[in-house]
DNA sequence: AGGCTCACG
DNA sequence: ACGTACGTGAGCCTA
């Protein structure tokens, strides 16, 4: 709310319009659980938010027309006649967007025998009296004859989310007439809209002509006489009373009796209570979802014909025409092994479905799907170019991603189910799969095939219906391209490697695992005996209760459910008793032994190999996390851990793993973004960066002046900034007073002042626009930054910092793998991409040829974007990942 | 199902 | 006065 005296004026008429008919495409399934239709009301309510936020008034109302009849039917009985009616299902959610406002603490307004421009008018003239600017945003252009220096007229273009304002000097610009001739403009032309006449054979540019010579009606009437005889003349004269009359018709009144004085509308924002109730009423989930009001399923009303796909009507796929939605459908999470219990296929012209997949293998059907001309629309693009894979076929052609769209548009969207999904973007008419196929043990198939048929139909005709609303939306985040030419290609790239997979040698495993084991017992032992008594060694509350109550060690950290026993709690009480370091011993062995010994052994394929998933839609920064096995944790800092690295080898005799990674990406992005001079010239100069921070914030001449320790102290506070740096953070992890970690950070941000604007600048971005964004405009939304909560606000504070740096980290790399996988196939090379771990690749190949990865990755990887400063890339390779040594 | 712990960037 | 480092997944234990 702005302090300032701000006056908003909506015609309510006008808006509603345009937002019925933006979204009219989506009237059959915009509508609550009474059957209302609802796609007004959204986008009106879409609309609305764009012009509080744009605007910032302190005081609004929305006017509507009150009736059929008004002052100028009553002089003119034609006026506004041969309109054609209101459709009935825009008229019946009229006092629904009177409740939205009301809700929203706005009042509408309207008032017999006159428009809503009238009141708007009135109005307008009224606040600028009592010094107020007044903004008024309708469709209706003729409003900008209302334009002064303290008055604004946006008139909404392009749908419901674009607004062109309207000033004095545009006017003059686009017209060339003063805001107080467009009534002369509209009574010489007359307006076939509303019906009134003006002078015969009288148009924009001959009216203009006029008004350019004579400024008004009135003045072109006094010198009608002088002009030479012509058609125009003639017509003028004819039609003076008519021309007279239009321009009253077209004159927006300042003066209707209002019963509202502007003291009536101060805005205080919505009240929340009301709006959520609403909401529910109008079956809102994504507003709901706004508010982190969760809602409940609804249940879809329609269902559609559809023709049971066979080897005898194949050919009906011919018949497809324009973009086809297609699923393959599976009753679990793993896609690699997951048992495919069928698909649909088709356009809202003709759903097709079948619970035989083998069809997709017919030449015919194959063809199709593997033609990147016949273009698809799909829920999980890389689920179902997996599972056709498994069936000898290459997906191709597809151009919409139902799930991927959705993750680019809200992050915290992120679940896997097209119900859930379609739900949260107001679509009711497809159930979850929970709701179809049940949950845990009982999922499974629905007992009626048809049950079955109407859930794949209704999938796929959600998919299709909601293409058009996403990519609009995407289009408005410009966040086409990130779908378009990131998220989309990337996913095609990711189920390669993930087809392809990486071998694990379980030999080698089962060999770590017997010795693990051993020492497991052994240490095992050895904590009974230094305890006096057996117990399980796992259970941190039994752990608890020997080392806190029985041995009466301190108790340095609580958690929620009692003693902690991590690591850092642990590591202080080492010195107090010799069972301490043995279960820290034994903890890490067990670590490894359960996690990445068993665990690992357990997600071998037939093929030797694991074949990770990238979830591609999960994180709230935009990088990727890995699945079934997550091969992004393998253990590597600790000596112990990292030997579980010699199991991972080349898929073939004589290849070799080779791997590049990006050297302090996030703190070159953080460079980049923030446009720090002093950190851009560390990089730029190829400077050691921890080194250098160590003498900036040390205060030190030279480099040779940098121990170790204060390196290491250095390289904690870089990492500190990048994670949104609190000093009480920073205390913790290096073990310094919160006062020293303050005056750590303080003499950071005055070396690299670049670095402390962009803190500042980005959680204010975060404040005034409710999200942050990556490079390539991937956006977290933050409505924390708000909170009363300290903590909560803290947290949203923190993460405004640390995402678009990790999340443009993120973007970097996707497009990296993208070139790359364009890069080895234009090369023909045997070469393959495996894995990525957030800023790094890993591929195997033939010996032969390593020395051209040597060159090919780096070059492709450093020059995948190009930032302020350099971008550098460290590669090695090996007979195992263990042996890659850069 | 949720908490704790610990593996990675 | 508040009580934190950012982003993940898996295994284990305990309700």
């Amino acid at each position: 709310m702005s302090s300032q005296k701000k006056l908003l004026l909506i015609d309510g008429n006008s808006v509603a319009f345009r937002a019925f008919f933006a979204m009219h495409q989506a009237l059959d399934h915009f509508t609550n659980q009474d059957g209302l239709h609802t796609n007004a009301i959204y986008a009106f309510k879409n609309m609305l938010d764009i012009i509080l936020k744009k605007i910032e008034p302190s005081h609004v109302l929305v006017a509507f027309d009150a009736g059929k009849t008004t002052f100028r039917t009553a002089e003119f009985s034609d006026y506004k006649a041969g309109r054609s009616k209101t459709p009935p299902e825009l008229s019946e959610q009229f006092p629904y967007i009177r409740e939205l406002l009301s809700a929203y603490g706005i009042q509408s307004y309207d008032l017999d025998n006159f428009e809503a421009d009238d009141i708007i008018g009135t109005l307008a003239k009224e606040a600028e009296a009592a010094g107020f600017t007044v903004d008024i945003v309708t469709g209706d252009r003729d409003l900008t004859q209302l334009t002064t220096d303290k008055t604004t007229v946006n008139i909404t273009v392009k749908g419901v989310n674009e607004i062109e304002a309207y000033t004095p000097e545009h006017v003059q610009e686009k017209l060339g007439l003063l805001p107080s001739q467009i009534i002369d403009l509209k009574g010489l032309m007359g307006d076939t809209s509303d019906n009134y006449p003006g002078v015969t054979k009288v148009g924009e540019k001959t009216a203009l002509k006029l008004l350019a010579a004579h400024e008004s009606i009135e003045g072109v009437y006094e010198h009608v006489d002088e002009m030479k005889a012509s058609k125009l003349k003639e017509h003028l004269i004819e039609d003076r009373d008519q021309a007279f009359m239009s321009k009253m018709l077209a004159t927006i009144r300042r003066d209707a009796p209002l019963t509202v004085g502007i003291d009536d509308l101060a805005y205080n924002g919505p009240d929340l209570e009301t709006l959520i109730a609403f909401y529910q009423a109008m079956n809102f989930k994504s507003f709901l979802n706004q508010l982190n009001v969760t809602s409940e399923e609804a249940v879809p009303v329609e269902s559609y014909d559809y023709t049971v796909l066979t080897n005898d009507n194949l050919t009906l796929l011919s018949e497809l025409t324009g973009t086809a939605t297609f699923g393959i459908e599976m009753l679990t999470d793993n896609y690699h092994t997951a048992e495919m219990i069928g698909f649909y296929v088709g356009t809202p012209k003709h759903w097709y479905v079948s619970d035989d997949v083998a069809l997709l293998a017919e030449p015919i059907f194959k063809d199709w799907l593997e033609d990147a001309d016949q273009t698809k629309a799909v829920f999980d693009v890389k689920r179902n170019q997996v599972a056709a894979s498994r069936l000898g076929i290459e997906l191709a052609g597809v151009e919409f991603d139902l799930l991927l769209a959705s993750y680019l548009l809200n992050t915290t969207n992120n679940s896997n189910d097209l119900g859930t999904l379609a739900n949260l973007h107001d679509y009711q008419n497809v159930q979850t799969d929970e709701q179809v196929y049940g949950k845990g043990a009982k999922r499974a198939l629905p007992e009626e095939l048809t049950t079955f048929y109407q859930h794949l139909v209704q999938k796929a005709a959600a998919i299709n219906q909601l293409q058009p609303q996403l990519v609009a939306q995407l289009k408005e985040h410009q966040q086409f391209d990130l779908f378009t030419d990131m998220e989309l290609p990337l996913a095609l790239v990711l189920a390669r490697m993930e087809i392809t997979g990486i071998k694990v040698d379980a030999s080698c495993l089962q060999q770590m695992g017997s010795e693990f084991i051993q020492t497991l017992k052994i240490l095992e032992e050895k904590v009974y005996a230094e305890a006096g008594e057996t117990f399980n060694i796992n259970s941190p509350k039994q752990l608890g209760v020997i080392l806190f109550e029985k041995m009466g060690l301190p108790v340095i950290k609580k958690t929620k459910t009692g003693y902690s026993t991590a690591v850092d709690v642990l590591e202080q009480l080492r010195k107090d008793a010799p069972i301490v370091q043995t279960i820290l011993d034994y903890r890490q062995i067990a670590k490894i032994q359960s996690t990445y010994v068993e665990g690992l052994l357990k997600s071998i394929h037939q093929d030797n190999k694991v074949h990770t998933r990238y979830l591609q839609t999960l994180t709230q920064t935009g990088r990727l996390s890995s699945v079934d096995p997550n091969l992004q944790n393998i253990p590597v800092r600790v000596a112990e851990g990292r030997k579980i690295r010699q199991a991972f080898v080349p898929s073939q005799p004589g290849w070799q793993l080779f791997s590049s990674d990006y050297s302090q990406i996030e703190l070159r992005v953080l460079a980049h973004i923030s446009g720090d001079v002093n950190m851009q010239e560390a990089f730029k100069e190829n400077r050691d960066i921890h080194a250098n921070t160590a003498m900036k914030i040390f205060g030190l001449t030279s480099a040779d002046q940098v121990t170790p320790d204060m390196r290491r102290q250095a390289k904690a506070t870089n990492f500190g900034i990048v994670y949104g740096i609190s000093d009480y953070g920073l205390s913790q992890n290096i073990g310094i007073t919160r006062q020293q970690a303050k005056s750590f950070i303080e003499a950071y941000f005055e070396q690299y002042p670049g670095v402390q604007q962009f803190m500042v600048d980005i959680v204010k971005k975060a404040r005034e626009e409710g999200y942050v964004e990556t490079l390539f405009h991937r956006r977290r939304y933050l409505p924390d930054i708000h909170a009363k909560s300290f903590n909560l606000r803290s947290f949203a504070e923190r993460t405004a910092m640390n995402t678009p740096i990790q999340g443009s980290a993120a973007d970097i790399i996707k497009v990296a793998m993208i070139l790359m996988q364009q890069e080895l196939t234009k090369a023909n090379l045997q070469a393959k991409m495996l894995l990525q771990v957030h800023d790094e690749l890993i591929f195997e190949a033939p010996e032969a040829e390593i020395p051209i990865l040597q060159k090919l990755v780096p070059s492709v990887m450093d020059s995948a974007v190009s930032l302020a400063v350099p971008l550098k890339v460290e590669s090695g390779f090996g007979p195992t990942w263990y042996d890659i040594k850069k």
